[in-house]
DNA sequence: ATGGCTCCGTTGCGGAGA
């Protein structure tokens, strides 16, 4: 069984290569971040052509999130039921057994803005959602591009962004908040090299500098941990012609 | 040292991403 997120920053842009990568990795899961269609313009029929089945929630130019499945998706949840968001972020489903959450957590652009103000608010009932779910379901994934470093050594030159956002200390909080409810990182079960990142800028070279950060993860709850053999960071797409600026994680569980 | 790209929108160049 293997989940996989991959933030595709437009899918309409970005349907082949996640065509391609679906082929060279036949995942059981792949949840999408920033497909940024509408939900009239989502490309179903092509991804159930490809053998998966799908469950989404977009909106125009921004945002936007996907499930794709090899199994079918139940007990579909779209957006958090405890905070009123008009912008589409989150989805839930069941999917053989576990609860399957995709996330686009905010960006929040700098610290003191109203967007990472937004952003804490926003985690701050993600934490409230997982709580709820939990009760429900042992067996929970939560997948996603989270806009969080979570540790210096998740960040290319920590000194350079000490205190900014997607590094700041209340984020960070936030982040470690989840760990305690408790979920797992799937990607530090395991050891790791130095400088693995899963975002790179288009800018200044940044991936072939590797100026990157660890910001899209999967958290497992504490039973699928223990099923967990493997968690790997995919950079080939990256490489590809007209690449998103994120690459997939992918965990493999027993 | 600085900024460096890509995507979107009823196509201009500004906003957003991270």
């Amino acid at each position: 069984m293997k989940l996989a997120c991959w933030n595709v920053n437009s899918l309409k842009v970005r349907l082949p290569q996640v065509l391609q990568w679906l082929q060279d990795n036949p995942v059981d899961v792949l949840c999408l971040q920033e497909t940024k269609l509408t939900d009239d313009k989502f490309p179903q029929a092509e991804i159930e052509a490809a053998g998966y089945h799908v469950a989404f929630s977009g909106q125009k130019t921004y945002n936007g999130v996907a499930i794709l499945s090899r199994h079918p998706i139940l007990d579909v949840v779209k957006n958090n039921p405890l905070f009123d968001d008009p912008q589409q972020r989150l989805l839930t489903a069941t999917i053989a057994g576990i609860r399957v959450i995709c996330a686009y957590i905010p960006n929040g652009q700098a610290p003191d803005t109203d967007k990472y103000h937004y952003k804490l608010a926003w985690l701050a009932a993600l934490q409230q959602w997982l709580i709820e779910q939990q009760k429900t379901y042992p067996e929970l994934a939560l997948l996603g591009d989270y806009n969080i470093a979570p540790e210096d050594r998740d960040v290319y030159d920590p000194a350079a962004w000490l205190g900014q956002n997607l590094v700041s200390e209340p984020e960070r909080a936030a982040f470690q908040a989840m760990l305690a409810l408790p979920l797992h990182d799937a990607y530090r079960l395991f050891e790791q090299a130095d400088k693995s990142f899963s975002w790179w800028d288009y800018r200044a070279l940044g991936f072939r500098l590797n100026k990157g950060m660890r910001i899209d993860h999967i958290l497992l709850s504490p039973s699928l941990a223990t099923r967990c053999n493997a968690c790997t960071i995919d950079r080939a797409p990256r490489k590809w012609e007209q690449p998103s600026d994120h690459a997939p994680v992918i965990a493999e569980l027993t």
